[in-house]
DNA sequence: GACCAGGCACATC
DNA sequence: GATGTGCATGGT
């Protein structure tokens, strides 16, 4: 077994036992996970959760009812997630290629293949690796591992990655290391968000960090 | 008040 | 291909 792969275990292991089951996605639906995805670009979570809070509210979390609705409106409503102009046209995007695609039946979008269905996510303008990568694993349940800020953050202060890796060669360590299991993608992720959140963050808090028994970068002279 | 947050597209070199 | 910039609210 080589030594990334165990430590990445190592890594899970302790994550899951000082935080216990995230339960991810904060969402109710895979159209929520959608809708949700785009809205948490480079946004706090909090933050998008009264967006997401206004929508079903105003019982707009359906495809069809979200898309009819004018952009002022839909802007009006996202507000507090922030980005709302892009976010609006991003979310459009999403909306016009659902129904467009599969009448809106989210259902059919997830019996695509997996490979089919992010690389149609890619090709939707607002779209990149990693939105496209969490409606894939939250949303449609598919073998895919979610990177993010967090995720290069925390690998590369435990030197398993030089700093600025490329996105498709973070993803790559995870698969290779990791059984294929969607659950264990699913929890393993959500636990790196809870450690950046609350321990390695752009100033960590080494000291009190359930990781922080395992090589780091405060142990560097 | 500064810094940060579960990115992405686009311009420019 | 690499680097810089705009997008914007709200929590810490």
């Amino acid at each position: 077994m080589s030594t990334i792969r165990q430590q990445l275990l190592e890594f899970y292991e302790t994550l899951l036992a000082h935080f216990g089951p995230q339960n991810w996605w904060p969402g109710d639906t895979p159209f929520e996970v959608m809708v949700g995805a785009i809205l948490t670009q480079n946004t706090n979570w909090k933050n998008v959760s009264k967006a997401m809070a206004n929508l079903k509210q105003a019982n707009l979390l359906d495809p069809h009812r979200l898309l009819e609705l004018d952009r002022e409106h839909l802007t009006a409503l996202i507000k507090p997630a922030g980005y709302f102009n892009i976010k609006a046209k991003r979310l459009h995007n999403l909306l016009t290629w659902l129904i467009d695609r599969f009448e809106g039946d989210v259902e059919s979008a997830k019996a695509l293949d997996t490979e089919t269905l992010r690389a149609e996510l890619l090709n939707i303008k607002g779209i990149g690796r990693e939105t496209a990568d969490s409606i894939l694993l939250y949303g449609f349940e598919k073998l895919i591992f979610v990177v993010d800020t967090y995720t290069c953050r925390i690998l590369w202060r435990h030197r398993l990655l030089d700093e600025d890796m490329d996105y498709d060669y973070v993803q790559e360590i995870f698969t290779d290391a990791l059984p294929a299991e969607v659950q264990l993608y699913n929890e393993y992720h959500a636990l790196l968000v809870a450690l950046g959140k609350t321990y390695c963050r752009p100033r960590p808090n080494c000291v009190a960090c359930p990781l922080s028994r395992f090589p780091h970068c405060l142990e560097d002279g």
